[in-house]
DNA sequence: ATAAAACCTATTGACACAGTAGGTAAATGA
DNA sequence: TCATTTACCTACTGTGTCAATAGGTTTTAT
């Protein structure tokens, strides 16, 4: 299940790249209104978009957040990974380093192995372009 | 993310097919230490099994759990659907009844519903007999 | 009668989710 | 210089689900 902060990270994304003038700031105040957010919530998702390098921002009048990149230079996939920390549907699968002991001869890995990469294909070959 | 409840449900599922010689019951102590499942944790989810119609099962010396169809009939999706509750990927779609009121000017609602199809088409095209 | 099995109700600890609250720092413009 | 606007930061909280555990009762074959 996909949780609210990937969700709206995804559409403050999509708000920014509506929006955009060509390099202007958008104030949070103003994308939380449009998406009907709390904009103290929308503060901590954002954040987490900085950090991932998707979107800049800057403090004081005139200031706000604007996309890095050009719209079609985002994929879906990385922007959830990033906010849900994995795509992964299974335990066994999310965590890299885990290795379990059943795997050898555990009959449902192939299939969860198959759904993953369905997944992740799906997500990373949609780009935030296409959501315009 | 697909929870234990789904994934051990599925393999009790497997090592019923997989240990029926015609009819015969299988108790759910050998089932919870072939799987090195906790017993208890699994009487849970056998008797979620028992309810959806999955299994059925008698008590006494003798007893236990049997499929009631062919490993064939069943489809993964139906059993991961009734353990989880829901196979969707986000809570609009989830709920059946919830009308969003954001839908008519949503720009990520195709998405969910592109991949809300996808799940369900992979997860409902794999059958038990698919995993043995 | 006894043993083996399903079946039933209740409880628990840990954790994540979805926020809220209240502040500090930075930048702009009047 | 000072007010305003904005991002940025730390902490807290209620709710719910997950993943079990505990301790029983009932059913059935031998």
């Amino acid at each position: 299940m996909i949780s609210t902060r990937g969700r709206y990270a995804i559409r403050v994304m999509i708000d920014l790249a509506e929006n955009d003038n060509g390099g202007n700031y958008i104030p949070l105040k103003d994308i939380a209104e449009r998406q009907e957010i709390s904009k103290k919530y929308l503060e901590i998702i954002v954040k987490d978009l900085v950090n991932g390098n998707f979107v800049t921002g800057v403090s004081g009048k005139g200031g706000g957040y604007k996309l890095l990149r050009a719209p079609k230079d985002y994929t879906v996939g990385e922007i959830l990974e990033h906010m849900e920390g994995s795509l992964s549907s299974v335990a066994c699968l999310a965590d890299k380093k885990y290795n379990c002991p059943r795997k050898r001869k555990c009959h449902t890995l192939p299939m969860w192995k198959e759904y993953d990469k369905l997944v992740h294909d799906f997500f990373y070959k949609k780009k935030l372009s296409d959501l315009l």
